[in-house]
RNA sequence: GCCCAGGUAGCUCAGUUGGUAGAGCAGCGGACUGAAAAUCCGCGUGUCGGUGGUUCGAUUCCGCCCCUGGGCA
């Protein structure tokens, strides 16, 4: 197995072109790490790359899933291992550093939460809040409240569901975390000036809605808001357009402030979490260049 | 030209019976191992339009000026 490449990178910040190259140069395959480019749904939303692109070389993992289906890291990481032991370089692509942390550091081996407990879930967050979930962690699982953000209502959630899923604390699994599926790669961060990155998110969101963005929200608009799919930036606001609640031109600036929003939180994390791989400017002329360079040591 | 209402943070506004001011949004920083494009935490960034006066002290009261919106001409 060749070493694979890892590029993380902020939206808008070209990731899929460069992976595109890399591809190109070392005869790899282009793997989706990107949470929200798997939904089949989502091809001009997400940004997802092209057809042309896909066509060019061999492209996995996006548009793969269904709009209503579950899906989560662990989901992804289990699609990806047979991807791995394949003929072609993996060049995995994308900004969701849940995906990139669960790949180099392991991922506790959890079953996934059957839909029932889901929406029991839910209902508890919903009529108890976090002072419910806090109860009742108290009382079955205080080793994992104690290392959980109390005011995180979506982190209380999953250690309550894993524990009534699987009669097995959340802390208690993660202590039995198998070791990881990536352990020698070529890490790379795509770290952009702000103010570059901005202007581009801003040209992005217009050539969206020049590709159809709008038609393409249009299809999903009967959908039930709080799917994980529908947290796709700017479907909130385009649907709101369509519903005739918002003008194209507010919604437009909310989707874009949304969007830089995002990419600050991606900033968060690849600082603080990712400090040791190699950081690219895709401003740079020379960005590919060291990029084949570091995947070539 | 006259009358009225405004001018306070990047934006929309609140407030100060005279002791140099605070909300939301935006912004900035951070956390986060199965919803992560999710979720959560922290931070106020200011010639209070300008200028003169009254006052120990003016963003606040008074005069004049400038600007914006509405009305009358």
């Amino acid at each position: 197995m060749t070493r694979p490449i890892l590029l993380a990178g902020p939206t808008a910040s070209g990731k899929s072109a460069l992976a595109l190259a890399l591809a190109r140069e070392t005869g790899g395959m282009v793997i989706n790490a990107d949470a929200l480019q798997v939904y089949d749904g989502w091809q001009v939303l997400t940004a997802r790359p092209a057809a042309v692109a896909e066509a060019a070389v061999p492209h996995a993992l996006y548009g793969i899933v269904a709009m209503d289906a579950a899906w989560s890291a662990g989901h992804w990481l289990r699609a990806l291992e047979p991807l791995l032991a394949g003929p072609h370089r993996a060049i995995i692509v994308g900004g969701t550093g849940l995906y990139f942390l669960a790949l180099t550091e392991g991922l506790a081996a959890i079953p996934p939460v059957p839909a029932e407990i889901r929406a029991r879930g839910d209902a508890l967050r919903r009529a108890a809040g976090v002072d419910g979930l806090i109860a009742a962690l108290a009382r079955r699982d205080p080793a994992t409240l104690a290392g959980l953000d109390r005011k995180n209502p979506m982190r209380l959630q999953r250690a309550w569901e894993v524990l009534e899923a699987t009669g097995c604390g959340l802390a208690a699994w993660q202590a039995r975390t198998p070791p990881p599926l990536i352990t020698d790669a070529t890490r790379l961060v795509l770290r952009p000036e702000p103010g570059w990155l901005n202007a581009r998110i801003a040209r992005r969101f217009d050539a969206m809605l020049a590709d159809g963005a709008l038609n393409e929200v249009r299809r999903h608009l009967g959908r039930d808001p709080a799917l994980p799919a529908m947290q796709a930036l700017g479907a909130r606001d385009l649907a709101r357009v369509l519903k005739g609640e918002t003008t194209l031109q507010a919604a437009r600036t909310a989707a874009i402030t949304a969007t830089r929003q995002y990419a600050k939180r991606q900033r968060s994390w690849f600082r603080g979490r990712m400090a040791g791989w190699a950081a690219l400017d895709p401003a740079d002329a020379g960005c590919l260049a060291k990029a084949l360079s570091l995947a070539r040591l």
